[in-house]
DNA sequence: TAAACAAATGAACACTGCGTTGATTATCTT
DNA sequence: AAGATAATCAACGCAGTGTTCATTTGTTTA
């Protein structure tokens, strides 16, 4: 289309990636210079700037890719009537997900973008509860503040993805879902065995 | 003690240290140099070299301040009997963590330390979960892998916390504690008031 | 309080990476 | 095949790094 169907553009920018996500790995994406970059890559380092303002730039626009392929998915998905049709819809994540494991696994890990963190969190947020969730939930029924919930669950799940990427995928995207699915909807310590029965614990305080 | 009892030492690293946050918040920790700092602090640049090999060392040293301080309190916690006996000890980390709110809003912000994000987690998942949690599950009567489950609940705590830092901690550490108890002992959905009765979802597959 | 010690300052050093430029070569599109 | 543009190469001033050394300032302790 209208962006760069010259070859060399396309080449130069794949190899740029490549580099850019094998050097993150190994260095830390701070702890890395451009000349890092365009050396491992074997490109001139006059090249980089013909593409990128600079290494906060790269990182951005190869964030915002995968971002957008998200939010592509999300977008066509319509809310839920019944809570178990959240299932398909976190495979479907979860497929997208791993065909980009590579990127994500490196920015999501100790060494990549906190706020790329924030970003893919708010999302989580804002896409899948505030849509799927929160209009279930009536205020006077809830035991915690909503906002304390929606962090709980997007915090939660994306400690699902993370463990799951840094695990190397073993699990299907399908073992996933219903893995989130339990614990969410059961509760962890429940999902765990601990707890025998919710209503142990329900009448408490 | 024997370590540096001289008074300037201990202003010039107090001053380093709070425009080292101050900075962090504004700038974010990897758009930050020496130079910014000690022009901060009003002190030589020098002087910053007497006491931190270089910025990643000062944040490394806070860090560990911070880490080791916790390690404390949360050693001296005996494996609980009762699963409610965990409440007093979720009110007493969470008191810690709001004597130095300033730092961790910053370094768990999305301009923060991703490292310490995940050492964090770990130190969560290994003093806390490990110890209380795990022992009690029973491996049969686990309806999800165990790391996954450690994976989740680690990080719902740790969204919690992040929500709690970042709102400006306007609730008392009990009623952190307690939102943490609901969420994770009855389950987010059920805590949401959307699953009237856990039943309702256990049998389904 | 005075002497001895240690911290902080200021100025200079070479070094590394940055971001840009202009001229030249190589590769692609039409 | 011709024209366009991407990539290369070498060079530039600039900013921050980490280190040094002589000097001044402050703190401790005898």
């Amino acid at each position: 289309m209208e962006s760069s169907r010259d070859r060399r553009v396309i080449r130069t920018k794949a190899i740029i990636r490549t580099a850019f996500t094998n050097l993150i790995e190994e260095k830390g994406f701070d702890a890395l210079t451009v000349k890092d970059i365009t050396t491992r890559a074997e490109i001139n380092r006059g090249t980089f700037y013909l593409h990128y303002r600079d290494k906060y730039d790269l990182l951005e626009q190869n964030e915002q890719e995968l971002i957008q392929g998200l939010i592509g998915i999300l977008s066509t998905m319509q809310p839920v009537i019944d809570i178990e049709q959240v299932l398909p819809q976190i495979v479907r994540v979860f497929e997208y997900l791993g065909e980009h494991a590579d990127f994500l696994k490196t920015i999501l890990g100790p060494k990549g973008d906190p706020s790329f963190h924030a970003l893919l969190r708010k999302m989580m947020s804002e896409h899948l509860f505030e849509k799927n969730v929160v209009p279930f939930i009536r205020k006077e029924n809830a035991l915690v503040p909503i906002n304390y919930l929606v962090s709980y669950i997007a915090s939660a799940h994306f400690g699902i993805i993370q463990e799951w990427l840094m695990q190397g995928r073993q699990e299907s995207p399908q073992e996933i879902a219903s893995i989130i699915f339990k614990l969410s909807a059961l509760g962890p310590l429940y999902a765990a065995g601990v707890v025998k029965d919710s209503k142990q614990v329900t009448d408490r305080r």
